[in-house]
DNA sequence: TAGATTGTTAATCGATTAACAATC
DNA sequence: TAGATTGTTAATCGATTAACAATC
């Protein structure tokens, strides 16, 4: 499995990210000390390897007594940069992707939509009232992300178009991509990337169905 | 890592989607025959793994020639359940979500969308002209299921009514979750759910970005 | 036949789990 | 102090890779 360059494992990091949202519902359910195992039981997801990631990052909790949830939440958001807001740029999928905006967490808190620009005539113009903002051309690609100093570029075009878009958001300067389309962009070494395939997960789904005896379930 | 019912592990089945759509682009680009180690090339998988992937369900290519690729690329497809259409229902996140579905492959093509409910009242009515189907209020939930035949539910919906969505996607006959919010539901084992989390997989970007050297690519 | 690549087995590598010492 | 749970180490488990025999 991938890991991070800094040795730890990519899985780490998007379990950190469950267990984030799962203290958040802690936190509005009232609860000001967890356990280990609490967790795990909203998440689902083995108590001793919760325990294993939060080791890579330090000591949070107190033996005995567990974690203050407040606490470990505000590091977790703190190592996985929530704290750090990425002026981002969406290419392609204007009105789909973006009114995604609305629904929280759907998005990373770091992710600030800043511009969203689309390859398909027809949708220029179009206003997101959620976003605040105007589906622009293509052209204003480079622009844009040097204007508002975009840091992120999310990349969801169709497939053909995927690695010219990449290519012109990392010349127009941004350090991140997320990419959504199926097929596999390649950036420079010092460009961070995350693949996103929507389609590859629920394909799990179809083999599943398609199978005499419906599988057990799938955590992602 | 988790495995489906019959052994065979969950990674291997996403990955077989990922072979999939490099092949039908190998198709259009006119390649008849191809090497796992082209695969490879596409896809950004050791070959190794490509053929040990297949293996589980047969031998499909030829010794010293290789795969011929519309061949393996039907057995894929016939391995996923591409060849079967599902009825599916989406509840929630009307817009949004939705108009996904004119971007290919967004969804597996044995998804067919057949009705949009949502909690808010405020998109009830709203027509959806790629889908041609009008999105509903959410008390239409079992009767359109029952009605429509739908066999998979795709539960977008704020986290705190997740639960409660799926409970009612399950008693109304669908046999498939695909769970996009960020909380954990829990269906009967006879039910197949696929979680899918794209906020916790774009916090690896945001982890990546706030680190002093940006990390290196990851797939998912 | 010689050259090539699959399908499969064995070796490696890494991730998860269990167990427990440290300690609140 | 006794009871409890963390943080960490050791054991297990599973997935990926490398190597090669089979064979087109």
């Amino acid at each position: 499995m991938l890991k991070t360059k800094d040795g730890i494992p990519k899985l780490t990091i998007t379990r950190l990210a469950i267990y984030y949202n799962a203290l958040k519902k802690m936190l509005e359910d009232g609860e000001d000390v967890c356990l280990s195992i609490d967790v795990g039981k909203r998440t689902g997801i083995n108590p001793s390897l919760i325990r294993k990631d939060l080791s890579y990052f330090g000591g949070f909790g107190t033996k005995g007594v567990g974690y203050k949830v407040e606490f470990l939440m505000e590091w977790i958001g703190e190592i996985l940069g929530y704290n750090t807001v990425w002026n981002t740029v969406v290419v392609g999928m204007g009105i789909p992707l973006l009114s995604i905006n609305c629904y929280q967490n759907l998005l990373p808190p770091s992710f600030r939509i800043v511009a969203v620009v689309d390859t398909n005539e027809q949708n220029h113009g179009v206003f997101l009232p959620e976003l605040g903002l105007t589906i622009e051309p293509v052209q204003n690609l480079e622009s844009e992300v040097r204007n508002k100093q975009a840091r992120i570029g999310v990349v969801a075009v169709l497939p053909e178009k995927a690695q010219s878009v990449t290519n012109q958001l990392v010349i127009a300067g941004v350090t991140g991509i997320a990419n959504f389309t199926q097929v596999q962009v390649v950036v420079p070494d010092n460009i961070a990337l995350t693949q996103i395939n929507t389609g590859s997960l629920l394909s799990q789904l179809s083999y599943d169905l398609v199978r005499p005896m419906p599988a057990l379930r799938s955590i992602v």
